[in-house]
DNA sequence: ACCGGCATGTAACGGGTTACATGATTTT
DNA sequence: AAAATCATGTAACCCGTTACATGCCGGT
């Protein structure tokens, strides 16, 4: 599964630019699951449109640059649909905020507070976000995800809160905070 | 921050094979943040060696391949120090298996059945995994980490046990189960 | 005057995964 | 008899990120 395939999902839910499918994967519903940048999203689109996947119409806007707004067609849903018959790979994962949470005495405690802090406050975010009241009205699959992700971040959250003494007990020794 | 990185800050926990350091991100408190395979593991404790940050003992075994038991040097402490006073690159996450569950309309009630409960099955071997009464004894700030692992399960295990019906009420249409 | 948002794209580079190669021993 | 565990390693390949390149508009 790659970034080709994620476009093809992100145009089932209806015609978007380059532009708009990267903004899913950086505030929208995608973001928790999810990432991508332009250096992928761009030549994936173009190469879908190469093969007849998706199509583009290209949109003039005043003010705005020009905008290609491109669109699943049924040979991109096919080959979507048979991508998503296969098993899914596990989650991969990679938080370098916890690698140093679990490094915590190999930090100095202002930048451990610093990290820990910029973490939560990140967190605290995400949630402000999704708990937006909902613009687009998601199908229930779709809140089942997004659900998901509040509960992740609520949990998040929380735990931090409660337990932030545990992170900085084997580093204190009188320092600022 | 790469695998290099990483392997320095496995090592911080004591020596260890690069087979060991593996078994970190496979079933140990790694698991849940972060990934990697034998394909960089290795080359990466090459590297390390090759540049004095780790040494290598190599030890013999009864009945097993030989083992090279790497150790970090103070140079590799001094490294990897610098790295962490670094702000830590925001979380990557890619989960297929959320991405089939925000497309689930595209796919068949079975399937998307074995890969909910495949992906539940999963998260309760991971709890189960934490929960093991702990071998190791680990400091405090390695506690929060694991904690908050746990408790990331726990949240993803009872919201699919009660939200279940969402995902499968927009495809309910008389198949099987 | 400058920054952020809108909008698209490319090229080099880095990095990790996958698959292959090998082989003994223990468990099922 | 087969599969899993222990154990190390390489090379080709995929793929995605980073950084660069461009440009207009609106707000501060």
């Amino acid at each position: 599964m790659n970034v080709q395939t994620l476009c093809l999902g992100a145009l089932t839910l209806g015609e978007a630019s380059g532009y708009e499918i990267k903004k899913l994967f950086e505030d929208g519903p995608f973001a928790y699951f999810y990432h991508a940048s332009y250096g992928s999203i761009y030549p994936a689109l173009s190469m879908l449109l190469e093969n007849e996947l998706i199509t583009m119409r290209q949109e003039e806007q005043d003010g705005r640059p020009d905008k290609k707004v491109y669109a699943i067609t049924p040979k991109g849903s096919g080959v979507l649909g048979r991508k998503l018959k296969k098993a899914p790979a596990p989650d991969k994962i990679r938080s370098e905020a916890m690698l140093m949470f679990f490094l915590a005495d190999h930090l100095d405690a202002s930048h451990l507070d610093e990290v820990f802090e910029g973490y939560l406050e990140a967190y605290r975010d995400k949630l402000d976000y999704v708990n937006r009241p909902d613009d687009g009205e998601w199908p229930p699959h779709c809140q089942f995800v997004k659900g998901l992700g509040q509960a992740f971040y609520r949990t998040a959250i929380r735990y931090m809160e409660e337990n932030r003494h545990l992170l900085f007990s084997s580093i204190d020794q009188g320092e600022k905070r």
